[in-house]
DNA sequence: GCAATGCTACTACAAATGTAGAACCCGTCA
DNA sequence: TGACGGGTTCTACATTTGTAGTAGCATTGC
């Protein structure tokens, strides 16, 4: 399950709570994010049938609820980034993340916060 | 700079040596990948065109180098990925390449080898 | 009973992506 | 000198993605 970049944002706002209508999507979009209310209604007919999302009726309101998990849409996005640009391997994609030199301060930040974080849980 | 999936492919070939003819890109595409001669050249075009490589001629044959850097599309991925999937932070990214459970025996190891390298390149 | 609201389903359409065919050009070898 | 091999450019076309308009069906407030 490949989801695009304004699928995303639809399953973000999903992911926040459900089921959900379709305005409650809307709500809960970034202001950032634009769209005529017809246009998340496609998006999520789309993921419907992508079946990432699934669709049931009260009335006649279609109520959504995810059947794509955050986690599963995460690992699956990480799995195609690491296949596309880092030779299918995580460690690569890892190494990548802690070597390279671009990231701002805060990026550092969080991820020593992470290895922290992991460290802990190892301990437990 | 946003490189689809058949553009990663290409670049990928061209990163690996360059200046390249398309011939030669061709030659170094997995064999899973079993485009036409032309395709490569379409693909080569749009890359061109969107300056992520550059093309000059030698007699009529096109050579091709890179002018994005592996470690830029990288970057870039990473961070579009951080952004649609992980609400733009790399840390929340980190944490879960690390604490996610359905990660294989084999990923755990790479991403203690990461780890571990990194640890080393901090001592030195 | 009828108009305003709000939801739905269906249709549309441009741009991006994946994939390639066709036709043309040039050097070379028989 | 003419056909072959290999390169080139241009054009094509289906699919996917982004984005929305339109028209029709309930609910409700007068």
């Amino acid at each position: 399950m490949r989801l695009t970049e304004a699928e995303w944002q639809i399953m973000n706002a999903l992911w926040e709570g459900w089921p959900a209508t379709a305005r409650e999507i809307a709500d809960r979009l970034p202001d950032s994010v634009n769209w005529a209310y017809t246009t998340i209604k496609t998006m999520l007919t789309r993921l419907a049938e992508k079946e990432a999302v699934e669709e049931t009726k009260r009335g006649n309101v279609g109520i959504y609820e995810p059947i794509l998990t955050r986690q599963n849409a995460r690992r699956n996005a990480l799995k195609s980034l690491a296949n596309q640009a880092f030779d299918g391997a995580f460690g690569p994609l890892m190494h990548f993340l802690l070597e390279d030199q671009n990231l701002s301060d805060r990026q550092r930040e969080q991820l020593l916060e992470a290895l922290q974080q992991r460290e802990k849980g190892g301990e437990q």
